[in-house]
DNA sequence: GAAAACATACTATTTAACTAGTAGGAGATG
DNA sequence: CATCTCCTACTAGTTAAATAGTATGTTTTC
């Protein structure tokens, strides 16, 4: 075996979701227009980095004039979802609880941000 | 450019490190034996593994006997710390607080857990 | 209609991660 | 002492990701 496919979106690919989720459907140079890399890559990087991400599902294309216009499959939020399940199975034995403990005992939050945390566990 | 470097660790090192954090220092064979992967690698993959981990300074070695000994020199804490802070910065714009409300809003804990995650948010 | 602008397809190179074989040593056991 | 086991060093092949050049075609502009 070699190198494993990386879970989930590389850097780059989140760079460009990111931009699509913002707003869509986008052609490549308006996608490169709006990315927030240093350095932006060539027109053709970015090409080909759109087009490995089609076969991967993350995004379609459609036809727009002469040009393709691309729109996220993948929702922002199921997303992040699973990554912060990622993150607990990895570090925290697939617990969620266990990650939030460390994040409030560890990531010091405002006061404010701990009422409104507080606030939403009234609720629960 | 090519490939960038994977910040952090990789699944195969953190699997490692899981093992030596448990208990160290360690000889290859006795990781091999802890390791929780499933299949176990080769012998000898595991040491190429190993030695590319020491040469990123996750690790460092000791002479036993013939033998070298294994020890952890990235602290758990430390590493969950970061990764912490690495998937706040990549999904919730460097803010803990938004991973935190996510966390709890869609991950569902239970009434226990509400409860501990309340008193611990008393004492900040 | 030539040139510039812009689009995609195809090809190719580089690096990190992963895997594991082969070689060669030292020590234990028959 | 031959063989088996255990250890490290060295070598090498494979794949995913990242980068971007070249080729080619289609509009738009002068």
């Amino acid at each position: 075996m070699a190198r494993p496919k990386q879970p989930g979106l590389t850097e780059n690919e989140l760079s460009v979701m990111k931009v699509l989720w913002e707003e869509a459907p986008l052609k490549i140079g308006e996608i490169l227009e709006r990315l927030k890399r240093h350095p932006k890559p060539a027109y053709t990087s970015l090409l080909t980095l759109v087009q490995a991400m089609e076969r991967k599902g993350y995004i379609a294309h459609e036809q727009d004039g002469k040009a393709y216009s691309y729109s996220p499959k993948l929702l922002e939020r199921n997303f992040t979802s699973s990554e912060i399940k990622r993150v607990a199975k990895r570090l925290f034995n697939d617990s969620p609880f266990a990650l939030a403990m460390n994040l409030v005992k560890d990531e010091h939050l405002s006061q404010e941000e701990i009422k409104q945390l507080r606030q939403l566990l009234e609720g629960e």
